[in-house]
DNA sequence: TATTGTTATACTCTATAACTATA
DNA sequence: TATAGTTATAGAGTATAACAATA
């Protein structure tokens, strides 16, 4: 108890938006973790499979452009997804250059569970918002992504 | 023209607190990086050195219980501002197992630096919302870390 | 020539485990 | 024995560049 050295201060991060967004979304990253054992999906899977869920036979470079990931990160994502017999990878017919990739059975019951425990989350999120704050909420983020995005190509073309 | 294949759908993620959060937050690391050429420092360890002003002397593991970052992280992180010559890293005198850490005038110069343009980033983000909305926006986020976190440590209390 | 996808490679962030030195 | 810090190592997530196949 001699050994409280005074509460160390944050300064002014504890007031910016950015570092409140990077708490944010880091517990939610290490909640999703702690409560899906035997999953073994990240949010950013989870993000893939949702996708594939929506949109059968969508190619690799969709997704890219859905998620603005680089196609060689995507690649091998989509390795360790075949490989657990979650996607099919097939050579597109029209364009044989392209996959066309879809949710195989299993992959669909994951999503299905994974989902569970993602929407699960989101009711514990919502049930510290008082009624219309999480719509609210939602929309701030959605400009706030906007504004920084937009400013940033905008900065990147000179 | 013939070729845009229907708009692809994110299915249920727009709808997700947590999926925003994740997009808020990317789109900040990315805005911040693109924003900070010759500067050279993340978010988190912009947080480090922010901490070390306000904490002049900290030891190594005041810094992993502010922040939930393990000692094995941090260490090459201050091996890193150390080699810039942002800190210096003394033995302390009253526990000689403790680093007492200090920035030095060019960490404190380039801290300055990097905050500006930090501070202009929340000014950027700060500007798409509405009079309140900002403290309601941090007050929310504060509010849906503390459940994340505390439902994830009563669950991993079993 | 341009596009789709794969692969080699590298960098950052994070952690666990084994270690040294101090307490 | 317990704690502070370092180091070896590994895994996830990201990217750039070079490449093969196809358009």
């Amino acid at each position: 108890m001699s050994d409280a050295p005074d509460q160390p201060s944050l300064g002014p991060l504890p007031g910016y938006i950015g570092y409140n967004l990077r708490r944010a979304q880091a517990a939610s990253f290490r909640h999703l973790d702690a409560v899906t054992p035997g999953i073994d999906l990240s949010p950013g899977q989870f993000s893939l499979l949702t996708f594939l869920e929506a949109n059968p036979d969508a190619s690799q470079t969709a997704i890219t452009r859905a998620f603005g990931i680089d196609k060689s990160t995507l690649s091998p994502v989509l390795d360790g997804f075949s490989r657990r017999g979650l996607i099919t990878r097939k050579r597109a017919a029209h364009d044989r250059r392209t996959n066309a990739l879809r949710l195989t059975a299993a992959g669909l019951a994951l999503l299905a569970r994974m989902r569970a425990r993602v929407e699960a989350q989101e009711a514990l999120m919502a049930a510290v918002l008082e009624p219309g704050e999480q719509e609210r909420l939602l929309d701030m983020l959605q400009r706030v992504t906007d504004a920084l995005e937009t400013d940033r190509t905008a900065a990147a073309a000179e």
